[in-house]
DNA sequence: GAAAATAATTAGAATTGTTCTTGATACAAT
DNA sequence: ATTGTATCAAGAACAATTCTAATTATTTTC
C-alpha cells in the first residue's frame, strides 16, 4: 500500500475544518486562499489550483468556495456587480478598493469601535453580517 | 399643435437635473423612485413604469438608471449578488437588509460620526464612495 | 422652419458570472 | 463487499446586465 490513508499521516491541512470534510479540491482552494492577500475571484482560484489539480473544474471551485464560505472558513466579498472575491481574513474588517491599481486592501476598525455605536439602528436589531466597502484612490 | 412643447409648461419634474436631460422615460423612472422607500430593482421599475409608458423597454430602464446614477440623482445599491437596487436617498447612509421580511431599511449614522474616524485607513487615502450593508433581523 | 447632427429608445442578441443537471467517482457506514 | 451518501466533472441552463443595430426624438445649424 503506497497511497496515503488520511488517518495515518500528518496532513498540511486538517481533515476537517468547522465540520467540513477537507477533500483534496477543498484543500487546494483553501491553501491557495490562505496564502493570498489579493482577494481572488473564483476564476483566479481555478486557474491557480489547476496547476496542482489539472482535472479540477470551475464548477468544483465554485462548490468548494461555497462550502468554505458556509462553514465560515473564508469570506465572500462583493464589489458592486463585479465577480465575487474570497478572503481568508475572518476578523471583522472592511475593504478598500483602490481604483487606480484595482487592488483591494483590508481595512481594520480602530480599536474599541463598535458598529452599533455609530449607526442609528432601529431597536432590537440583530445584526448577522456587516459589509463595508470603500472605493477611492491612494493619492 | 396639441402636444406640449417642453419650454411652454410647468413640468412636474424639471427638464434637466444635474446636467442630465430628463426625457419622458427618465422622468418616469425618477418619479417612481422618488416615491419609493423599497429600493426597487431595475425589473421592478420596469414593471411599474410600463403602466404609464407601455412601450418602454427593460434596456431603456437600465439606460435611465445608469444615467441617473452617473449624474448622482439616485444611488445604486448592491446586496451580495442580488440584482442591483436603486435608492433616491442621497445622504450618506447604510442599508439594513431584514432577512425575515426581505425589506431594506436606510440606516443613518449617528450625528457627528465620520467614517475616517473609525476606520484604520492608510494615509493619503481619498475615499470616493462608501457602502455599508447590514444583514440580520428585527427581533 | 427644414436639414443635418446628436442623443435616446427599442427589440432582441450576446455576454458574464454563477448555478444546475447528470453521470461518474470517491468515501463512509453497514 | 455492498449499500448509501457526498463530491466531482463537464457542459447545459440561468439571470442580470450589456451590447448591437435600427428607429425615433431632440437639438443645433443654417
Amino acid at each position: 500500500m503506497t497511497t496515503h490513508t488520511p488517518s495515518h499521516h500528518h496532513p498540511e491541512v486538517p481533515e476537517e475544518i468547522n465540520g467540513l470534510r477537507m477533500t483534496r479540491q477543498r484543500q487546494e482552494v483553501y491553501r491557495f486562499l490562505m496564502g493570498e492577500r489579493t482577494h481572488p475571484t473564483a476564476n483566479e482560484v481555478f486557474m491557480r489550483i489547476k496547476e496542482a489539480l489539472p482535472n479540477v473544474s470551475l464548477a468544483t471551485v465554485y462548490n468548494c468556495l461555497e462550502a468554505l464560505v458556509q462553514h465560515k472558513i473564508v469570506r465572500q466579498v462583493n464589489f458592486d456587480r463585479e465577480p465575487s472575491r474570497y478572503c481568508p481574513n475572518l476578523d471583522e474588517h472592511g475593504h478598500f478598493h483602490d481604483e487606480t491599481t484595482g487592488t483591494i486592501h483590508d481595512v481594520k476598525f480602530k480599536p474599541g469601535i463598535n458598529l452599533t455605536d455609530i449607526l442609528d439602528l432601529p431597536p432590537n436589531t440583530v445584526i448577522k453580517d456587516v459589509e463595508i466597502t470603500l472605493r477611492g484612490q491612494l493619492a
